[in-house]
DNA sequence: TACGAAACCGGTAACGGTACCGGAAATTTC
DNA sequence: GAAATTTCCGGTACCGTTACCGGTTTCGTA
């Protein structure tokens, strides 16, 4: 009746072999057991074997349990993103490839860009101690105590896609910046010459990134920026149509919108369609990501695309390598993003 | 130099504070600490008062570990779904939701639908001790014993989207066939006659399960089946579109497509296009799942949606049920899902 | 022959908690 | 005022495995 009451049920679980349980039937000690089951030098082949083929019959599985609370080691990764959307999904599989294959088990937590929800997760990983952690922020999050004490307790730290200069650890991130310079590069190389960006939230460090492109491409052509070409709005279809409905009715009104976002892109795209403007004639029209959608839609829609998997294999790699050596430099990979030119944004050939 | 170079190259274990610290610090034995920390009746207010300051004092955290090991519960629950695309990734987000909520960790694992990846998996949650798998098996799967392994442990299964009669264990699922019944009832109310489906792989239970849907319409309505209808085709854009242009050569060809998944209906929309018919007076075209891309498509094409999130939510519902009571009925949970009606099939005014 | 070094194996103390048992002190009951 | 309860707390045996410290045996070599 007590609310305290802890409720471990009772259920008659098959009780599983342990190496007791072999040491017994082969009258050796449990020392010996455990030996010959990691193939240790200080056994003799024949008892090796003879302890393989008895785990064997007796369908010896290892308590990881037992294991990772004796060496204080868990063999698992701990990888919180905001959200699973096509972008982090891919990275969580490329995360996935690498630590499989390095015999690490993954704990996938999604933050739900919630900054409560990320400091939970943390803390819930912490306490089964992962032996360490791979995160992408919350676009909430703004203190960072929660991941310091995973470094307080030397627990390796590999940020990745979004990061912030907060968090003191290796980083595996793309090139914003040469994205965004990409991106309008190419839109000024076809022809438009008065460019907008949706920039999407003023503080992530990847909206700002990808602007630093967007500015350096026009600084590079010298055309001049015009502030209200720079809408900063949410990562959302639907701010970014209102958006660019507003750029829209202005006379002087752009000829070309680059979105930091291919949910943004199609927004921009309704308005336009709406507005009765063609692509890429009227207008020309970039999004970020490229997302599989986009060569669907009527035009097709150019975009960025970044190596998704890689970003993610490279962070498992990076992190696995920290948790194998004493060094710890703190590094930053930056790959590289490639432009997929589609109709949206191809107004003259080739 | 880098400057944090010095501080990380520094292996400062911090060293957690555990119950034997707290009790030592307070001249009381351990067992009256963890009886305080986790608010037994048998300890004086005075002294847990004492115990919790103490503990905060040194930052306790319990070692979830130890007590798993201990308690053989880890509060974790192993989640394995083939892969995390937009279906699968909203009912993870279901699961997590109730997980949570509940004081469970969740492990997601995708299988990537391979078999092996699945067996490794679930080998691994098991020798890890989560308490249950909830789980929608790959393509690949057609053998059981890895899943019958946690049945032996008497560690409760969930199986959810995917299932298959050989898992004995309560399901969770879209109510497949109805869905297929209304999909293809739709069509007919519009004026279509002839209604093709691509029908996905034969062996699949969805697969089958749709079609009995799509059987069903054709029969209450009097229209008799014809077999060049149905075409058994993998998930996957590039066989849809073959399939349909294969479809569409025969002269009395379908005046109407129901795809059993939207990526299929893509490549059923591309073939039409091709072929130079019109949606949805020439012909018309149903998918399954609304993914958020179709209504950006032209024409928009019409679905069939599935309360995705609340599968996820069910399916670690009944989970934690089964977690905590004895009773074991196999249940089936079946939820309907419901019909979007867009360009693509709307032939009638209402 | 003897002696040191390998080679092999056993005993045991941890790891951090929990759960039971039992017992002393405080409080109630008759 | 003694007996019967409560209330509160300490002692201890685990859980499965590993790491360390020894101790035998075997074997090569002086």
């Amino acid at each position: 009746m007590n609310k305290y009451y802890f409720e471990h049920s009772i259920r008659n679980m098959k009780k599983q072999a342990t190496i007791k349980d072999i040491a017994k039937r082969l009258n050796v000690s449990i020392s010996t057991v455990s030996r010959a089951l990691k193939n240790a030098p200080d056994v003799s082949n024949e008892t090796k074997a003879s302890i393989l083929a008895v785990a064997e019959e007796l369908h010896y599985q290892p308590n990881r349990l037992a294991v990772s609370f004796r060496v204080k080691q868990t063999n698992t990764i701990g990888v919180i993103v905001p959200n699973l959307d096509y972008v982090l999904a891919t990275m969580v599989k490329g995360i996935d490839e690498v630590a499989l294959e390095a015999g690490y088990t993954v704990m996938v937590c999604q933050s739900n860009e919630s900054f409560g929800r990320e400091v939970l997760n943390t803390s819930r990983m912490l306490q089964s101690l992962v032996d360490g952690l791979i995160i992408s922020v919350s676009s909430e999050t703004k203190t960072f105590d929660h991941i310091k004490k995973f470094q307080e307790r030397d627990l390796p730290i590999v940020a990745f896609d979004r990061i912030v200069p907060e968090i003191i650890a290796p980083n595996v991130i793309l090139d914003n910046e040469y994205g965004g310079y990409i991106a309008t590069d190419h839109l000024i190389q076809q022809g438009y010459r008065n460019i907008a960006i949706l920039a999407g939230p003023k503080n992530l460090g990847i909206s700002n990134a990808r602007m630093d492109g967007y500015l350096k491409a026009l600084k590079e052509n010298n055309l001049k920026v015009d502030p209200k070409n720079i809408i900063h709005c949410d990562f959302n279809q639907d701010y970014a149509y209102f958006a660019t409905k507003e750029l829209l009715k202005s006379k002087n009104r752009p000829d070309a919108i680059f979105t930091i976002s291919d949910r943004m892109a199609i927004g921009a795209m309704i308005a336009i369609k709406e507005k009765g403007l063609t692509m890429p004639t009227d207008i020309g029209l970039i999004g970020f990501n490229n997302e599989p959608m986009l060569s669907l839609l009527t035009p097709t829609i150019s975009s960025i695309e970044q190596p998704m998997f890689e970003i993610g294999k490279m962070a498992a790699k990076i992190f696995i390598e920290r948790l194998h050596s004493e060094e710890s430099a703190i590094t930053t990979e930056v790959l590289k993003p490639i432009l997929l030119i589609r109709e949206s944004s191809k107004r003259k050939l080739i």
